[in-house]
RNA sequence: GCCCAGAUAGCUCAGUCGGUAGAGCAGCGGAUUGAAAAUCCGCGUGUCGGUGGUUCGAUUCCGCCUCUGGGCA
């Protein structure tokens, strides 16, 4: 609605300390929280994912957590009607919508909108895939080679998951994706603050992340995966199951590989997260960089400060 | 103490019938439109354990030394 009303994004990689500093500033703003997490998103996932503690939720509520079960799968497309619909709410109460999170491609769908590409289809995708084993992904790749050559150009025979759905879309609409594409979608309407956090030195990073999962599986990940393991109707290939860590933990309940190799799997995964979240954030327009290892009073005044 | 097998990239290992070496993993960089904590792409100089010797040339062959396994005492 109010269009002039400011919007905050607070971006990172994982263990950057953006949870932290999103409390500190709700202290000091009249604001609610959204975040922007395909994985804090799913009920049951609380300690692989980080998930804000029971304590940290009272003081500081976040939208969209827990919104949905490990089962089920969500979108860039779902997040952006979460949060447009919530922004719009937060704002009639007359409050900043502060939004806080890691994955990058729901923020970059918040900023530049989505064209008007169909919805996933369950029935299409396990048909593609059981032409793709059959006859491999370069084959499929080829195909999409001859109704999409735009699209194919672009996504290598090697990348199933977008071989996937561009054909999806194509057997969907009739039209390719790149037709669908030129239409882009509609840029974020607010005046947005962006700040974005993380360590100086990429070797204080590693030893975050890797003091936090051992933390992890102290505080009981492993009881966590195995319960989500026995739950009917949950297996290794839903989205949620392919979560860092979660992944690592269910194969080693498997037994593909000891603990050890879980342990250091599960560490590489978030290592490889954190560079991926990094790599988005590096060129990203606009933004404010915090350092992780400052002082919370410290990035809470360069935050405020932006602000005016 | 003796015998055998190893010692090569951050890790696990391959290889060079003598011409200074390459895989997987890790790491680094990049892409990213309804799965995104996903899915992909690109990047390999490292005293080839140390030291002498043979050789035009040794990581490769030989001697000695050090270390690590295993065996015999």
């Amino acid at each position: 609605m109010n269009r002039s009303s400011p919007v905050i994004f607070i971006m990172g990689p994982t263990a950057s300390g953006k949870t932290a500093l999103a409390i500190e500033l709700l202290k000091h703003l009249p604001a609610e929280l959204i975040s922007v997490d395909s994985a804090l998103i799913y009920r049951g996932m609380d300690i692989g994912t980080a998930k804000p503690s029971k304590e940290e939720l009272l003081q500081a509520p976040h939208h969209l957590l827990d919104i949905l079960e490990p089962w089920q799968s969500y979108s860039a497309a779902d997040f952006r009607d979460d949060a447009v619909r919530l922004i719009s709410d937060i704002q009639q109460r007359g409050k900043i919508p502060i939004l806080v999170g890691g994955t990058m491609l729901y923020f970059k769908t918040l900023l530049d909108g989505i064209s008007p590409l169909p919805a996933a289809d369950g029935a299409i995708r396990a048909e593609l895939e059981t032409e793709a084993a059959e006859v491999g992904w370069p084959a499929m790749h080829r195909q999409l080679q001859q109704i999409d050559p735009v699209a194919a150009d672009r996504i290598h025979p090697n990348d199933p998951q977008r071989i996937n759905r561009a054909l999806e879309v194509y057997r969907l609409t009739g039209s390719t994706m790149t037709e669908l594409t030129a239409q882009k979608g509609e840029p974020f309407p607010y005046k947005v603050y962006q700040f974005a956090i993380a360590p100086t030195d990429r070797a204080l990073l590693h030893q975050r992340i890797a003091d936090r999962f051992e933390q992890m599986l102290a505080n009981g990940f492993e009881q966590e995966v195995a319960g989500l393991k026995c739950q009917t109707g949950l297996h290794a290939d839903l989205p949620a199951m392919r979560c860092v860590g979660y992944r690592q933990v269910w194969q080693y309940l498997d037994g593909e590989f000891g603990y050890d190799d879980m342990v250091a799997k599960g560490i590489a995964a978030t290592r490889q997260l954190a560079k991926r979240q990094l790599t988005w954030l590096r060129g990203w327009p606009d933004v404010v960089w915090l350092k992780s290892e400052a002082e919370p009073a410290e990035n809470l005044q360069a935050v405020l400060s932006s602000l005016s």
